[in-house]
RNA sequence: UCCUCGGUAGCUCAAUGGUGGAGCAAGCGGCUGUUAACCGCAAGGUUGCAGGUUCGAGUCCUGCCCGGGGAGCCA
């Protein structure tokens, strides 16, 4: 019998939360995820987005008819199910199992459904991208996610930060230095954000601890595991913090989000075959706090060719992280190879008070920040320096006319932190729909 | 932009310059506890595109297109 209207529920159980209906008859509202048979007894794995349970079907549970159609219902078909939950040891995925004693099928595919369950190509996943949300894995990866946003969120909130919504559209390369989006905005241009935070140093000056959170763009031709052209990024910026207190909120949010992760997505991580007891380990504060000179050190023992002065490439990164079990800080760059805006460390002027946090395991950068020039002469110095239009620049120097104190901040890329967390080889799993130098659909 | 690997059935992959195959999916049949079930039958092809070499090209050569991995670039 087709599937009426007047038959629509709205979820009243969802598979996440079977434990508490032990040996009630409960309807569930999902998608069929696969079928087996042995002859007379057949499996309907049904999933509704909390998990996937496993439904049983005998000749004796449910009608002749829709016995004898339960084998050819096709994957992904619309699906609500009836029957009485049981605790289940051979059961997969959720450990319970629900013995059917009626079906409705929604909506039957009539094509067959692209993704099997079995291995694909990545440029074929990334092609079906809105289709392959839908399996375990890439479900459980956008529930971390959301979980991780949620963590960032609270930490900020609770720890007297405001929420400042940073503009998309600028006048101006920040920094002058990226590569960036262009639009047409009515008569002059106008570019899509790469960073929140002259706008946020702004902000702290009027509201002392704030944070922004939102995408930003880039419009390099990057090809790498790290890179999206469009990616995730928060940006707290809090007014008389130097880099020790700036290093103390990064280390504090990310102890954060890995603890938060944990306690909700144990066995997530576990059926991703991410190493939690790795994870444990890394929650733990303090942080390893190195400084550039040293990590160069570090770097020439493992026999890599680099001096100093060099930035780390991905390969470096990946060494140096290697080393480590807990996050890493390296601090105290050379100033010629960090932005016009990082200050100068007081002791010595070569060197920037900056700081980038490093994932353990071959993850690397998530984070990178320090603390601002907050001395007016120095910043127009800058400026000139990198070849900047100082025109462009003036509300930021403002920050410095009037009221200016120390103040630090730094950015944390979403992706990145999701990637490490889920130990993901390649960020574009991160986000529901990755945006790569040559992908702009689905 | 550069380096490198690849493009063969819907998907994942085989195929010494000499008759293009297998697994999975889809189709049909079987099985009362399956775990990406399994077993059987049948079906499935403009070998990315365009040239070239050769008696003969999926295979060798040239160009182009598309993709993977990496680099550069990249708070």
């Amino acid at each position: 019998m087709p599937f009426q209207r007047d038959n629509m529920i709205k979820p009243e159980f969802y598979i996440r939360d079977l434990e508490k209906c032990v040996d009630k008859e409960i309807t569930i509202c999902g998608w069929v995820y696969n079928i087996r048979s042995s002859g007379k007894v057949r499996f309907i794995l049904v999933r509704d987005g909390t998990g996937i349970v496993q439904c049983v079907i005998t000749p004796k549970s449910v009608s002749q008819e829709k016995f004898e159609k339960s084998d050819k219902i096709p994957q992904e078909s619309s699906i609500i199910v009836r029957g009485r939950v049981k605790k289940e040891s051979r059961a997969p995925y959720c450990g319970y199992e629900i013995e059917l004693t009626d079906y409705d099928i929604v909506s039957t595919v009539s094509q067959e459904y692209p993704i099997a369950l079995k291995e694909h190509g990545v440029d074929f996943l990334m092609n079906h991208r809105h289709l392959w949300i839908r399996s375990y894995q890439q479900n459980m990866i956008l529930r971390i996610r959301a979980t991780i946003v949620k963590a960032i969120r609270d930490y900020f909130d609770s720890n007297g930060f405001i929420l400042v919504d940073a503009p998309i559209f600028t006048p101006n390369a920040c920094e002058g230095t990226s590569t960036l989006f262009e639009t047409n905005y009515f008569d002059t241009k106008a570019y899509l954000t790469q960073s929140g935070q002259l706008y946020m140093e702004a902000a702290a000056m009027a509201l002392g601890k704030v944070y922004c959170f939102g995408p930003t763009f880039r419009a390099e031709k990057s090809k790498t595991r790290r890179h999206l052209t469009e990616f995730w990024m928060v940006e707290p910026e809090m007014a008389y913090y130097d880099l020790e207190d700036d290093m103390e909120v990064a280390e504090g949010l990310v102890s954060y989000i890995i603890e938060t992760v944990l306690a909700k997505h144990e066995k997530d991580l576990i059926a991703l075959e991410r190493n939690v007891e790795n994870l444990k380990n890394a929650a733990r504060k303090p942080f390893y706090r190195i400084r550039y000179a040293e990590a160069i050190e570090i770097l020439k023992k493992a026999g890599h060719n680099i001096k100093f002065g060099d930035d780390f490439g991905g390969d470096e990164e990946t060494v140096l992280t290697k080393q480590f079990d807990k996050p890493v800080f390296v601090t105290h760059y050379p100033i010629e190879i960090k932005a016009f805006y990082m200050k100068r460390d007081p002791k010595n002027p070569e060197l920037a008070c900056n700081m980038d946090l490093l994932a353990p395991e071959g993850y690397g950068e998530i984070i990178g920040g320090g603390q601002r020039e907050d001395d007016l002469n120095i910043l127009l110095d800058a400026i000139k320096r990198h070849n900047l239009p100082q025109n462009v620049f003036e509300w930021y120097l403002d920050v410095r006319r009037y009221g200016s104190v120390p103040h630090a901040g730094f950015g944390l890329g979403v992706e990145r932190t999701v990637a490490y967390i889920c130990g993901l080889h390649h960020v574009r799993e991160t986000i529901p729909f990755p945006r790569l130098m040559d992908r702009l659909s689905p």
